[in-house]
DNA sequence: GTGTAGGTAGACCGAACGTTCTACCTCTTT
DNA sequence: AAAGAGGTAGAACGTTCGGTCTACCTACAC
């Protein structure tokens, strides 16, 4: 019995969890079905619905997920920047390392909202939530700056991730990185 | 009997296409059922397997639809557009209108490739080829407008409207046509 | 006038969907 | 010793999925 102790916070859920974020980002979310999810996490579907009160309780916590690893992300670059503009551009480069990794796929919230397109389902309320703590932290930084119009050189930096974010997995990643980077450059030149 | 002559290029399919570009753009493809299309169009479903080989064949279609109209777009703006960054210019606004339409649910294409991630798939064949066909567009006019770095000019244009299409539907819409305009008169300023 | 293409109507198929259920087992806490 | 939470195993629910089938009707072209 030489078991490590961490058996108590659910190993069965971890699993599942970590099984839907593969699946869910590799293969879309309608697509898949709850059964696939069941089998590679090696559960039975009683402990998923024992965890979760069904399929979309399960996808908003895939996209919760995301979103913690995403906010890790943000911070990890905040402490390496020493100024707002080093960690706007270190933002950058942790988004263009993310495209580049083989297992890219897109945006998760971009392709999760295409699947849910009202606004009112939970899923899509999910994704705006991200969306509007990613934007409010971009202006904040921005704001940091000393940037005038903090706030449309944020949506503009939104948008340039936005674009990379999409076409990074139907085009060359490096291309689109490189085209990525510069803009974020040129952001930072014009208004820092 | 005082009708129509025009019977002949079937009614029906044009029908069944049209509903299936009103309904998979607005509410997603795989949410989407064979019937919903069937029953809105008013045509039965033998009539849908006599026009297409299956639902995916549909999908390819419905697609195929969307990349005419865009061609037509970027035809009208050229012929509209005394130069080339005229037609720029003008195929950013068409696009910006598109976003401030109250139908506009994002770029059919992303919204595709989002739900058939897999290149091999003729859906995202599909989707390839239309972007292969704008890029290839915006360079020839960054190209005749005698920008020297045409085609990472191109790569950045395409990015911003991509940026531009997918949140156009997550977030204000004014906001981010500003957004977006303002970036494509930019690289204008900058490349002409 | 006969053949054929396009269409209607509706039954039908097997498979997959998300979900619920009963029954039993194994820890840990009390 | 008892209780309860977390888990396994697997059958079963009704619905919807994409797709096939037969039967019949209508208009036009040869």
């Amino acid at each position: 019995m030489a078991r490590t102790d961490t058996t108590r916070p659910s190993e069965a859920r971890t699993r599942l969890l970590n099984t839907a974020l593969r699946i869910f980002y590799a293969e879309g979310i309608h697509a898949v079905g709850i059964d696939r999810i069941v089998e590679e996490a090696q559960v039975t579907r009683a402990t998923l619905y024992r965890h979760f009160l069904g399929k979309e309780e399960l996808v908003v916590a895939y996209l919760n997920e995301v979103d913690a690893a995403m906010r890790g992300q943000a911070s990890a670059a905040a402490e390496r920047g020493n100024s707002p503009a080093e960690t706007l551009r270190g933002l950058g480069e942790a988004i263009a390392a993310g495209i580049r990794s083989p297992e890219f796929r897109g945006c998760a919230f971009l392709n999760a909202a295409a699947e849910y397109p009202d606004p009112a389902h939970p899923v899509h309320r999910t994704v705006l939530a991200h969306r509007q703590w990613f934007h409010d932290t971009v202006e904040a930084l921005f704001t940091e700056l000393g940037t005038p119009s903090a706030e449309p050189a944020a949506r503009h930096f939104v948008m340039l991730r936005d674009g990379a974010m999409a076409a990074g997995c139907l085009s060359d990643a490096s291309l689109v990185c490189e085209t990525f980077l510069r803009g974020v450059d040129g952001l930072l030149r014009v208004h820092g």
